[in-house]
Parts: C-alpha cells; sequence; structure tokens
DNA sequence: TAATAACCTAGTAAATTAGTATGTAATTAT
DNA sequence: ATAATTACATACTAATTTACTAGGTTATTA
C-alpha cells in the first residue's frame, strides 16, 4: 500500500464523481480545471480507474465519466490500488525468506502493518463522504437550483 | 501524510532498533547489509529521525543507533512524518478557499481522511511490534548472532 | 456535419528517491 | 598515542516516479 499525491489525485477525482453521481457524468476537462490538474493525466489516471471497473465512460457531448459501482461498494484502497501499482520491492517479495529469516522479520512486521492499513482504507468507501452534511448541502441544491449554482460556481458546468 | 518507501524504510529500520533496543546500539552498516539499503541513504534518513529526537546516535566502536524514547511513545506516524516532508499541494493549502467553496470540497473531505489516517498511524507504537511472540524469541538470543549474521550475509556491492 | 468528450500512445519535464563519494568528529580498543 | 570504528555532514549523480505535453482516433449528440 503506497500513498502519493497521485493516490490524492485519484480519490478527490472519485469523490467529486460521487458527489455529483446524481447529476449525470462528469467531464475530465471539469476535473482538470478545477482540480489544477492536467487533462491528460487525468485521463490516464481515468484509464486505470476504468480497467478496475471504478467508473465508466460515457461518449460524446453530455459524457463524461460516472461511478462504476454503487459508492458503498467503492473503497479508499480501490482507488489507491488501480492508480498505484504498489511494487512491493522488499527483498523476500513477501515470502519472509530473505536474510534466512531474522532479518526478515521487519519485513513480516511491516507486511503486519501494510495490512492493517489496507483495511483501514478498504472500510471506507465512498458513500460516506457524500453523508457529509456540506457535501449534502450543496449536492442537494443542484438538482433543484442548477442554474444558479451554476452561474454561483461557473468552474463547474453542470450537465443538464 | 504521505507512505512511500523511503517511510517504509524508515519503519522498518525503527523496528530494527526496537526489537535490538536492549541489546545496545545497532549500526547503521548492520541496517544497511540486512535490509539492503545503501548505508549512506540510511544516514540521510537516520539524520532526519535524529532532529525528530527519535533515536540517538552513539559514536565509536560499539557504537549506532537507539531509540530515542521509549517504544511505546513513538508512533508510525512520527517516523513516517520525521522523512517524509509532506508537501501539501492541494490548491488552497488546507484553507479550504479555493475555487470559491464548492470545488474545495473534496480538499475538505481529503483532509478528513487525511487525519483518520495520521491517527489510525499514530495510534500504532513500536512497542506494539516487539509484542509480537516471534519477534521475542528472537530477540532474546540476539546478542551472539549478530555478528555471525554479518559474516554469513556481507554487503552486496553497497558504497564503503 | 460539426462539436464534444472519451480513449489512446509516445515523448518529455519535473520532482522525488536512492545511491555514490568524500570528507570530519567523537569514541573505543590496541 | 595510534588505529579502528562509527556517527555526522555535504555535494553530486543515477534511477525512478510523477506529472505534463502533444498528437492522434473513435463514439455520440446536436
Amino acid at each position: 500500500m503506497k500513498l502519493s499525491t497521485k493516490g490524492r489525485y485519484a480519490v478527490t477525482a472519485m469523490m467529486d464523481l460521487a458527489i455529483h453521481d446524481r447529476d449525470g457524468p462528469v467531464t475530465l476537462a471539469d476535473i482538470s480545471s478545477c482540480q489544477g490538474i492536467s487533462l491528460s493525466y487525468l485521463e490516464q489516471l481515468f484509464a486505470r480507474l476504468r480497467q478496475s471497473g471504478l467508473v465508466e465512460g460515457v461518449r460524446g457531448p453530455g459524457g463524461g465519466y460516472r461511478l462504476g459501482k454503487p459508492s458503498n461498494q467503492i473503497s479508499v484502497a480501490d482507488i489507491i490500488s488501480a492508480v498505484d501499482e504498489t511494487i512491493d520491492n522488499t527483498r523476500c517479495k513477501g515470502n519472509l525468506d530473505c536474510n534466512k529469516g531474522e532479518r526478515c522479520l521487519t519485513h513480516h512486521l511491516w507486511n503486519d502493518l501494510s495490512e492493517r492499513l489496507y483495511d483501514f482504507l478498504n472500510d471506507i468507501t465512498l458513500s460516506e463522504f457524500i453523508k457529509d452534511p456540506e457535501v449534502r448541502k450543496i449536492s442537494q441544491r443542484q438538482d433543484s437550483t442548477a442554474s444558479r449554482i451554476a452561474t454561483m460556481f461557473p468552474p463547474r458546468s453542470i450537465a443538464s
């Protein structure tokens, strides 16, 4: 389990999709301008997210990306795993057989820790975030008064 | 909170110190040969660990490094924070004021998540690892084995 | 038919990680 | 005292990863 800004980009982008799940697909151009990440880089990240079934793309005008599963079935660990190819570069490759035992103990301990971390992040799903009262507020207002919000927050063009 | 192999190196090295805390200081040369990390790189990592008070160095023959605090006062989060300078490169720098509110919501959510992750790793201290039955076993017969292992597994092509 | 936006690939710039080289300073053992 | 050992320090380089740029193609909608 690795955790870098790359993973964060993916997670925040997925949060974005989760928040606007009801409003139709979200374009990468949108996320790009709003979160300040290059479009092409986002495309690369989303290629991986799509391969993992976490998102699905909709082509053409009015298209974009939407979640590939219900938000309660997408964990933070899923997202990070999808974009960060976690290269295990311990000497023993998880077989715990390097250095004839003793020294590899630390790898064993690290594996334990890593697993606990994974479990922790695997328990946190996107659905948790849309429960946030602040998110609900914004997400709901977009349902009813989409156009007004659109002028209030120009970066995002809300799909109609 | 960032989590890279650099952080892992630091954590496993600290685990090593914790395991052998009673046997006197552990040399970086030892950790270097055993964990396959270059000596100089370890020195750089330990410079940071020392600055954070997580370890203290003992010079001269028979010297090395030992824990700077009791193992139950050193958390995984402490170690990772010491070596990974966590540059916050969200646009809003944690002030949650970028993109006029709405869009920054994801940063807010990420901050929440990041905080939870920190708390999680901050609750795991080195003392936990030495409780591991396997570790206890090896830790006890350690004094004699250290030098033997050094000759059994000489450094590969690591700096002199 | 034109615009949109996903989808795809190759190349490059920037940043970080990891390692090399070469010291000095403190301490211990001979 | 002297030599060996080990921390401590700095500058530089190699390797890897991250992020971006630039050029496409396909599918879909208006």
